[in-house]
RNA sequence: GCAGGGAUUCCCGAGUGGUCAAAGGGGGCGGGCUCAAGAUCCGCUGCUCAGUGCUUCACAGGUUCGAAUCCUGUUCCCUGCACCA
């Protein structure tokens, strides 16, 4: 017995065996009350939109009438669901589902029993979702004819193989001039198509239609008057109004969703407290006798004379729990042996992690109010249509018992992606199995062949990776980092372990950092103003990650980028054993979520007191003054290295060996101004093409030769305005001093470029080498190798 | 069929109008260190070039001063629902 959602493609979702067609009776719950504030609720939770959608859709609430035609010469009446009865005009037909009594009733006794018989047989042998399948429209006149209410035609009854017993009423009012299926139907059947309703207004109506017009347009050729020219709502509600007024139908709702069938006939679930007694019915057991508990001593071993198909439930075999006296009468009585699907356990669990301890109740009613809803929750999407309903109807219902005041159990959704491997698949049963079955490399359904695709780890399927040999070999912490730095968590990804030496050897780099920074020196230098307020920006930015879970980011930043930050400290000279170390017992609490024993060897080497894991996390990185031009300036600094060294490549190509020196012009000082115009102007929406008439009116512009150079310099300033990064922006606001910077930097340049010596000075105050002062503009100084 | 999500430089993958020839990782190539290997560090990895250039983000159009990013159409892929009246 499996619940609509928890079928797939005709297969159970668990095991794949085929799902088949048997009546029986079970128990369910009535999640339809709900469907309403199911709905509603959406709009006051945080979910993600595929989710929300995917809820929508499972619910499928449609709005329309239910329409009345009574049958010819019968006290029968068919009543029929639609959405648009707009289109009631159009009715030429009406088709039931074949295996709806009402069929058999009208068609008793006609030429066309046998017909109905075997359409119905054909429908009852497949299952809902098979039949879901057949393309093929098939349909049996039933001998009879129905009147449309509204105009008192008479028209055909067809049982029909696509219409679904068990949505609405069974039964469908066709319209084949305005519903492509309804279309196909009269095409084959020979029935009259007729337009209702037109495309445009204007149109008109044309005496052949080809194909089916499904939009709303204006009514037309309406057999009674005041309808043609309404359209859409205006047509609905006039057409409702006057099905109420004449007693034949109302404006009413459909829900897609069913009620909970939750029965189950197997041993493990929880027992459906009810008891069975010939003279009182089914009696509910006594509160005081709740829970009902599972018997610890069934046998699962079928006896030999017991069929094994259809009787599946071993409680049935246990005396003990089978046979009670009945609460009421105290008559001899049955207990049900059904058992609870198993999604009503995990409908309620985090209930009763409020207050796991209490033996009396579920769960105390307090410490619901104080804990509940849980603030965020994490789950994969394939629970869109399946928990997440339940867990929203279960903490409804038990709302309305009084147990809480809580509307919806979860406020903050995360889906996270699904991880996949590859897994045998059947084609033609369009079903993944186990990887059991790759050793055969038949389906076991069809005996097919198999393929390989993509599937979610599953323990059903057995697509998944065992850990233990990977946390054996590198470690849970490596293990760990490389889940989390494969993808964001809302990403899905294929499986892949290619990349975790890499993981493993950062984390090694992590490791020996506190023994490498045991051999530096004492001495400060200048740049250790620039680590730490780059180590601040960086627990900014790690702390903004987690908050927003982006788990892949704040793994990058937190096991990566600081490493890379320190490279760079230690090329620009930067040795100062106790800053760091200060720093590597900071970035302790930020290893720790990713990598929590990595992280607590690295806050006990540091000198950090306690476990680190008994710490909380408080407010970090706070900017301080001058942290921004620190930045700007290395960056400065740092740009302009990759600039030279490009530069250095082009050059040697000209020179005759090594280049032995370079030579740096920067920008003179009324460039700078401009870009800072150019920023002012922008920001303020000025017209940039009236802007050079205010420029030369600026003081520097005075001079004849800049005055030359402004035109071009402004077209490229321009340009810039839309290039510049934030970053560099600042750098320009901030006013930098580019010379002064790499006067700084002198040294380092020079072995990093691999030259004797660094010149530095503003173009204009001395040779102009290599003819590269011209070159010269903020953020990008000429540059000349000798 | 309907709904949703995709297509990015050798590979994985980030990137929602200028910060983009495009993060990060992998791989490849070159260099430092080393007797050597591993580890590690540095550089290169679209084309052109002593520099402000060119051509790229599935394909074809469009909007814009400016498009990987927005719009339209096309192709292909994935996921969910599947004759819901």
């Amino acid at each position: 017995m499996l619940a609509n959602e928890q079928a797939r493609g005709g297969r159970c979702w668990r095991c794949s065996s085929l799902v088949s067609v048997k009546e029986m009776v079970q128990w369910f719950l009535k999640i339809t009350d709900y469907a309403d504030e199911l709905l509603d609720g959406l709009e006051h939770v945080v979910f993600p939109e595929n989710v929300r959608l995917q809820q929508q859709d499972w619910l499928g609430r449609s709005e329309g009438a239910l329409i009345r035609f009574p049958v010819v010469d019968s006290d029968e009446v068919i009543e029929t669901f639609t959405t648009r009865p707009d289109t009631i005009f159009g009715v030429t037909f009406v088709t039931i589902a074949p295996e709806n009594p009402l069929a058999e009733r009208l068609v008793a006794g006609t030429e066309h029993e046998d017909a109905w018989r075997e359409l119905r047989a054909e429908v009852l042998g497949i299952s809902d979702m098979e039949r879901g399948m057949l393309r093929d429209k098939k349909g049996v006149f039933l001998g009879k004819h129905a009147i449309n209410p509204l105009n008192g035609e008479k028209v055909p009854i067809y049982a029909g193989n696509f219409v679904i017993a068990t949505y609405g009423t069974g039964s469908v009012m066709a319209v084949p001039g305005h519903d492509q299926r309804d279309y196909d139907f009269a095409e084959e059947y020979g029935i009259p198509i007729r337009q209702v309703l037109l495309e445009h207004d204007g149109d008109v109506p044309a005496d052949e239609l080809d194909r089916a017009f499904e939009g709303y347009g204006p009514m037309v050729n309406s057999s009674r008057d005041g309808f043609d020219g309404l359209a859409g709502k205006d047509a609905i509600s006039a057409v409702i109004a006057m099905l109420e007024k004449e007693g034949a139908g109302h404006g009413t709702v459909e829900w897609k969703l069913r009620d909970w069938g939750f029965s189950r006939q197997r041993y493990w679930g929880t027992p459906i407290p009810i008891i069975h007694c010939d003279k009182c019915g089914e009696v509910p057991v006594p509160e005081e006798d709740l829970p009902v508990e599972l018997p610890d001593d069934v046998d699962f071993e079928l006896p030999d004379d017991v069929d094994f198909e259809g009787k599946g439930n071993p409680l049935a075999r246990v005396a003990a729990f089978l046979n009670v006296d009945c609460p009421t009468c105290g008559a001899a009585a049955k207990r049900e042996t059904d058992t609870m699907d198993t999604f009503v356990d995990s409908s309620w669990y985090f209930m009763r992690y409020m207050d796991p301890s209490n033996s009396d109740v579920c769960f105390d009613a307090d410490a619901a109010e104080y804990w509940m809803n849980v603030d965020f929750y994490c789950g994969g999407i394939e629970h869109a249509q399946l928990h997440l309903i339940y867990a929203r109807f279960w903490t409804k219902a038990l709302r309305d018992l009084g147990l809480h005041s809580h509307d919806e159990p979860f406020q903050k959704l995360l889906c996270q992606g699904m991880v996949n491997a590859p897994t045998p698949f059947c084609e033609a049963c369009n079903t993944t199995l186990h990887v059991e079955h790759r050793e055969t490399g038949v389906c076991p359904h069809c005996g097919g062949p198999l393929r390989e695709r993509s599937a979610k780890m599953s323990k059903s399927e057995g697509n998944t990776v065992n850990p233990t040999p990977i946390v054996e070999k590198y470690g849970a912490d490596t293990m760990r980092l490389f889940m989390l730095f494969s993808a964001n968590p809302t990403a899905g990804m294929d499986w892949s372990d290619t990349a975790i030496v890499s993981n493993f050897r950062q984390l090694n780099t992590i490791w020996s950092l506190p023994a490498q920074v045991a051999g530096w020196g004492d001495a400060a230098s200048p740049v250790d103003n620039w680590l730490a307020a780059r180590f601040r920006q960086r627990q900014r930015e790690w702390r903004a990650a987690m908050d927003d879970v982006e788990l892949r980011v704040a793994v990058r930043i937190s096991h990566y980028e600081f490493n890379t930050d320190l490279q760079w400290y230690r090329r620009r000279g930067g040795s100062n054993k106790e800053l760091v170390t200060g720093m590597l017992r900071e970035l302790a609490p930020m290893l720790h979520p990713a990598t929590p024993h990595i992280a607590e060897e690295l806050w006990e080497e540091t000198g950090g007191e306690g476990l680190l894991a008994a710490h909380l996390i408080g407010e970090m990185g706070a900017e301080q003054e001058g942290d921004a031009s620190e930045l700007a300036a290395e960056q400065y600094l740092r740009s302009l290295l990759e600039q030279a060294r490009k530069m250095r490549g082009l050059a040697a190509r000209h020179l005759e060996g090594e280049p032995r020196e370079v030579t740096i012009q920067c920008a003179e000082s009324w460039k700078g101004e401009l870009c800072r115009m150019g920023m002012d102007l922008r920001e303020e929406d000025f017209d940039m093409k009236s802007a050079l008439k205010v420029i030369m009116t600026r003081e520097f512009a005075h001079d004849a030769e800049v005055r030359k150079q402004i035109p071009g310099v402004w077209k490229r300033v321009q340009k810039q305005l839309f290039k510049w990064s934030p970053d560099e922006k600042g750098i320009l606001r901030a006013e930098v001093d580019e010379v002064a910077t790499i006067t700084a930097a002198t040294d380092f340049l020079a072995s990093e470029l691999g030259v004797d010596s660094v010149q530095v000075w503003t173009a204009g105050e001395g040779d102009d080498v290599g003819d590269k002062a011209r070159f010269a503009f903020p953020l990008e100084p000429g540059i000349a190798y000798q």
